[in-house]
DNA sequence: GTAGGGTTAG
């Protein structure tokens, strides 16, 4: 009879299985069964070895060890086979990958598992990635047995829920440790948290916290990250200080969220009262504690400070040299997130996708191709697709360095193309000087499902605006709150500006400053001054200029484009009287800077710079450069070059 | 035997 009833349970549990499309691996690893004991009984006495055997089970580190040991046990005729595969099931439960296939077997062959025995099959399965929910078709078994879920039952499913982001079956378990009476427990309240945090939902992350007085370190942790990683990194902060409040002390994996709350509000008083908060109750700077220092540092720009603590730290990893070469790059420090990169190279890490993205950032920004075409390579040469985040640093690289056909090879070779991919490649070309492209890629957008954001339509605007297409930027504009319900920012109110003022429609575009429902910034005006330089409105630049001036009275911009705009007028007087006000305020113009890329090196140089050790030589060459060009008659271009 | 950690794009 007990021998039908374990048939008849067992066709379920495996009917149910082939019905989820769980495939058994169990081949791969080979479970060994007892059907076929050894037929030599060994020397020495067997009986006196199988309890340590059962010992060297429960402490076993690898399914590779367990498997050893398990055959060693059938072949010895070993007769307690119910504690053996108990014991296998909850060795396989504490691995860091627990192999829920292999424990699954074993707990086929389980005549009347009990409560332990189904709690760690459920945590084989709440451990597993890819199939954490199939521990439920294992609960539903469990109380159509006849068992109660204990306060170890339910924390293996909600982790099973929260590795799954199924909120769904996260509210009924909810809904049974109430009903249980589990849910004071505090395992249960903090695994419950935690699926509401991963799911977003920080209001019930909150409810579940408030409702029960008990609240360890785990709890608050929970409730921290919860807001951080939501975007309420205030909250989050508000949080850490009713913790103090309440006399518990933070450790090192509270820290670490904190901290990165300080560094997604930029805010470094707050970062360095957490640094020294971590002094002070003498927490250990493990990597983890190192790499969010950093991470904070550079978020805040202290770039000096990020660079002190990432030097001390004792330990490294690839992350600490991400948090390094990103916030670098974030900073716009591109040559120094470059120069960390190779001294990454230099002591043999291992960069990863992350690095990869910071490093081609830094290479878009700073234009250096050479250095870029050789990531892509390192890509290739590595098996890294370039997909997902690391394909768009790809197409933005190549557009900003302006390779716009090797960028667009790389956009098409993308199987996963999202907002990030189209709104690079669109930005791109109109970058470039192909705004049909641009537009033409915009319009495939929602055929591929994909709604563009605020950056797409700078890049469309922009496209416009450069091919002189008035009406359908104007209809881009507006099609923006009224079908893609976004709200225009300043640069797309620029942009229109910039629209009309290119096309010659320059009171079009001083009505529409006039009109707007957000305050004009400096680019605004900026765009306005352009045109009226372009189209010779010089009147309205004097007044547009003033404004400009108001803005930014520090910055020569305004100024420069006024006397540009007068001498073009033929207004030479005005033009000396606006350089005469710009030397009495002691305002010179900020050269422009280029830089060239030679052997992976970035030189960086402007007009009359000395700065290079090699200067002398360098301007003897252009005037040598200079003098050819005059003996072939290019006057113009070696007056520009002198 | 159960719970909480850092870095990435236009």
């Amino acid at each position: 009879m007990r021998k039908r009833l374990f048939q008849v349970r067992k066709l379920t549990c495996s009917f149910k299985i082939q019905r989820l499309g769980i495939i058994m691996k169990v081949m791969s690893f080979s479970f060994p069964v007892s059907s076929s004991p050894s037929p030599t009984p060994p020397a020495y006495d067997l009986q006196l070895h199988k309890f340590s055997f059962i010992d060297r089970l429960k402490t076993c580190k690898s399914l590779e060890e367990l498997r050893q040991i398990h055959t060693q046990i059938i072949k010895s005729n070993f007769h307690q086979t119910q504690l053996l595969y108990t014991t296998i099931i909850s060795s396989c439960s504490v691995f860091h990958t627990s192999y829920p296939d292999y424990a699954l077997s074993a707990f086929q062959h389980l005549l009347n598992p009990t409560i332990d025995d189904y709690n760690a099959i459920i945590r084989c399965f709440s451990n597993s990635k890819s199939n954490s929910l199939d521990g439920f078709l294992l609960y539903n078994e469990m109380l159509r047995n006849g068992l109660i879920p204990n306060n170890f039952t339910i924390p293996f499913l909600l982790k099973a829920c929260a590795l799954s982001r199924a909120i769904r079956e996260g509210m009924q378990i909810h809904a049974q440790s109430i009903k249980l009476g589990l849910v004071l427990d505090v395992y249960v309240k903090n695994t419950l948290m935690r699926v509401y945090a991963v799911c977003g939902v920080i209001e019930a992350v909150r409810k579940v916290f408030d409702g029960s007085p008990q609240s360890d370190l785990v709890s608050w942790t929970t409730l921290i990250q919860g807001y951080v990683k939501m975007g309420f990194a205030q909250e989050g902060i508000q949080a850490f200080f009713d913790m103090c409040e309440t006399n518990l002390q933070a450790d090192e994996m509270t820290i670490v969220i904190v901290l990165s709350a300080c560094a997604r509000l930029g805010d470094p008083h707050l970062g360095k009262r957490i640094h020294s908060y971590l002094n002070e109750n003498k927490l250990n700077r493990d990597v983890f504690v190192g790499n969010a220092l950093v991470d904070m540092y550079l978020k805040c720009g202290d770039v000096e400070l990020a660079h002190k603590v990432f030097n001390e730290m004792r330990m490294k990893n690839v992350v600490s040299w991400n948090s390094m070469i990103s916030g670098l790059t974030q900073q716009g420090e591109y040559k120094e997130a470059l120069s960390v990169f190779r001294k990454m190279q230099n002591i043999g890490v291992k960069p990863d996708s992350v690095t990869l993205v910071g490093v081609l950032n830094s290479c878009a920004n700073l234009g250096v191709l050479e250095m870029g075409k050789w990531l892509h390579a390192y890509m290739d040469m590595n098996q890294i697709r370039a997909d997902g985040f690391i394909g768009n640093a790809l197409v933005d690289m190549y557009t900003k360095c302006g390779s716009i056909d090797e960028a667009f090879k790389v956009f098409e070779g993308m199987r996963h193309k999202d907002v990030y991919t189209f709104t690079a490649m669109i930005v791109g070309f109109a970058m470039n000087g192909q705004g049909l492209s641009a537009l033409d890629l915009f319009s495939e957008m929602p055929k591929m499902g994909i709604k563009p954001d605020e950056v797409t339509f700078v890049g469309v605007l922009s496209a416009c605006s450069h091919l002189g297409l008035v009406e359908e930027g104007l209809k881009h504009f507006e099609s923006m709150s009224t079908v893609y319900n976004l709200v225009p920012q300043a640069e797309h109110y620029g942009c229109v500006v910039d629209l009309f003022g290119r096309s010659g429609l320059v009171r079009e575009a001083e009505e529409f400053v006039r009109n707007m429902p957000v305050e004009p910034d400096e680019f605004i005006w900026g765009a306005l001054l352009s045109s009226c330089r372009l189209h010779g409105y010089v009147e309205l630049g004097r007044s547009v200029m003033e404004e400009l001036i108001k803005i930014e009275p520090e910055k020569d911009g305004a100024y420069i484009l006024m006397s540009n705009l007068y001498s073009s007028a033929n207004r030479w007087g005005d033009a000396l009287q606006v350089r005469k006000i710009m030397k009495q305020r002691r305002m010179k113009k900020i050269p422009g800077c280029s830089s060239i890329e030679l052997g992976g090196v970035v030189y960086e140089f402007q007009k009359g710079d000395k700065s290079h050790p090699k200067s002398k030589e360098i301007y003897l060459l252009l005037d040598d450069i200079t003098n050819h060009i005059k003996d072939y008659g290019h006057s113009m271009l070696a007056n520009v070059l002198s």
